[in-house]
DNA sequence: AATGAATGAGGGTTCATTCAT
DNA sequence: AATGAATGAACCCTCATTCAT
């Protein structure tokens, strides 16, 4: 009874990913995988050499494009190209120009960039979602500064404490919007997100006197 | 070597508390707890009828706080009683307002909380966390929907979207804090979390025109 | 890309020689063998009924050279027709005799040999070895009895035990030369094996007093 | 249905020699091995950390003293003191002291020796005997030379695969005396093989005469 | 002639839990 | 109160072999 191998190929990533998604990858097992794919687990050896290459094979294309994407900011001290943004008073703008960019910049990420977020644990990339949370935390960080985050929110640490706060939940929505929503209601959500945390941030440092 | 029944039990619960943090409730196992408590396997059912309960007994305490916490304001269409603050126009107010409230009602959680949002999967508490996220979507909605979010933000589809995003942040937010700062650090990021919340979703759905 | 029949056999072959001289028959995979052969496992199978035929078809000639050998002089309770030496006091003569004896009677023993002795087991040849080891210990035995082994040696059980140990080493170095040596160097090495080993026994039994 | 601790191990030890002993290590299963001894694998676990600790548990005795008898002649650049043998005309001194010399210096190796020898494939202690056999064929080719070897054996390159091909036997029946026979039997063993030796080596260099 | 999908048994190892002592 | 021996199921992975294509 043999199938076509595309198929069976197709068949262990589609149900690995969803075993990976809900368990995590070491809590995932390969007897439940192969069983949803319908084979065995010797079968299952001839598709992939391991476990762990079959999460490869699943993530490592969203890897690189997000590895792409944050290589191609590096360095820039931008914000994607929007920082005048932070002088825009009309909030009208964001909405659009945010919306825009996110559609233009974000590489077309398949369900890897999920597993990477919140299943990869135990395997290579485990650390990849730290990487980005420093990366933003950095961001928010100077932004917090810049704008005299020592009049409103205190100290240095206090205000390094909350920009870490930040970007790990900034990362974490992100990751939650590609988990959950794809097409066009994720483009929207990515653009109300990034919108809420520079709303959030502004106001934060903005306008407030604290006596 | 006897030790007094109450010292293994804290040592037990001890290192348990910080197998799970760094590994979950699966992945901790009974042998690494009980060589960090410097007893045998053998002796742990002596002290705990399992490992869930183990974790129970960390836990517990805490959960019903929580639960409590809940309940307490369940019902009442209130946020902690601060509802009045939406339409306070003086942003140096809220500071003031909210790191107070906060101070007065929070409990006073101990190492549970932290398990119960970052370490409960396989446990009876692993849906405590979506429990609460699903309570504060609530509230997230209706502010935005009260507020006219379709005029800014979309479809109700696409307005309960989001606020199943911002809750889940909020809460994963709440939980970090928890995790990594304790006493005034953390009352004061709560105090900083809660307002950054506030004003991005004021931001969000007051300020703006969209054409 | 199919190759003629003989080549892909030859490659097969060739590539499973040195798989079973590194690892022995059953450690070595067949997997690593095909691989090595740039074959697959499939096609593998086209060729040999089994690992264990593969095994046979490279063995089985000097299997068959070698049980010839053996009858050859089975019964006549010589040593290659070479008893008259354990009378010739001249030992110059000796490594003459012998160097051409083996070169005569040797037959041309192929890759085969070396596999029979040091990676056989598993297969049905595992025995082969053994045998040999039993039949020159026969002869060492009976040498080391009519020369008067128990005025040195001593028991007739500890002579055996002798025989037994000098047969195994002889036997040993026997394959250990045909794995190591080839050509001229092989000759000469099989020449000075047999030589150590009758000066041994000629000398252990001969000359001593043992009071 | 517990048994002491001391005896499960016991039956462990040596259920695990004799399957090594048949199989060497990496052949020899877990599970025949603890069938052997009448418990499950889990159990096995509670005694051992790893199969190679257990092979370990049966061998570091024995390494240890292999390793001291070495070194305690190392760089001494005799052949245990008995070099003065090489210059008695006397056989029957020979066969008196080497006795009397093997009793006093050979440490009692129990059964780990063997496994060392012949079983340790896949383990930490796989290069001992090759490390051993390099040792002795120093010796041998030393002597080989001293004695002008070029005149009877012949090139620098054929006493070096000689001088190889002796220390390889050397050792070998070493071990084979040692898997084989135990107490006096195994002296008098040690004995001769090394009188064999000796005699073999100075009758193939020198002139030798038989009566 | 050649491919590689499929199978089923077995490899070493870890686990939470039970229970005799 | 404490020990650790014992269990049985599950873990990832390798193997020789079969067979449809």
């Amino acid at each position: 009874m043999q199938v076509k191998k595309e198929e069976m190929r197709n068949a262990l990533i589609l149900s690995a990913h969803q075993a990976f998604l809900e368990k995590g990858f070491e809590k995932a097992s390969l007897r439940q995988i192969v069983k949803g794919a319908g084979t065995t687990i010797g079968n299952f050896y001839n598709y992939f050499d391991s476990k762990e290459m079959l999460f490869e094979a699943i993530v490592l294309t969203d890897y690189e494009l997000l590895l792409h994407l944050i290589r191609s900011h590096e360095g820039k001290g931008d914000d994607l190209g929007l920082d005048f943004l932070w002088h825009e008073p009309n909030p009208a703008i964001w909405r659009k120009v945010l919306g825009k960019a996110i559609v233009e910049m974000l590489p077309e990420f398949d369900r890897g960039i999920v597993l990477i977020f919140n299943a990869s644990e135990g395997t290579r990339f485990e650390g990849v979602k730290q990487m980005l949370v420093d990366y933003m935390k950095q961001h928010f960080f100077e932004h917090l500064e810049e704008f005299g985050s020592e009049k409103v929110i205190g100290t240095k640490e206090e205000t390094e404490a909350f920009a870490n706060l930040l970007s790990t939940q900034f990362v974490q929505g992100f990751g939650d919007i590609f988990k959950l929503y794809s097409g066009k209601l994720r483009s929207k959500m990515l653009t109300e997100h990034l919108l809420f945390f520079m709303i959030g941030l502004m106001g934060l440092i903005g306008d407030f006197d604290t006596d």
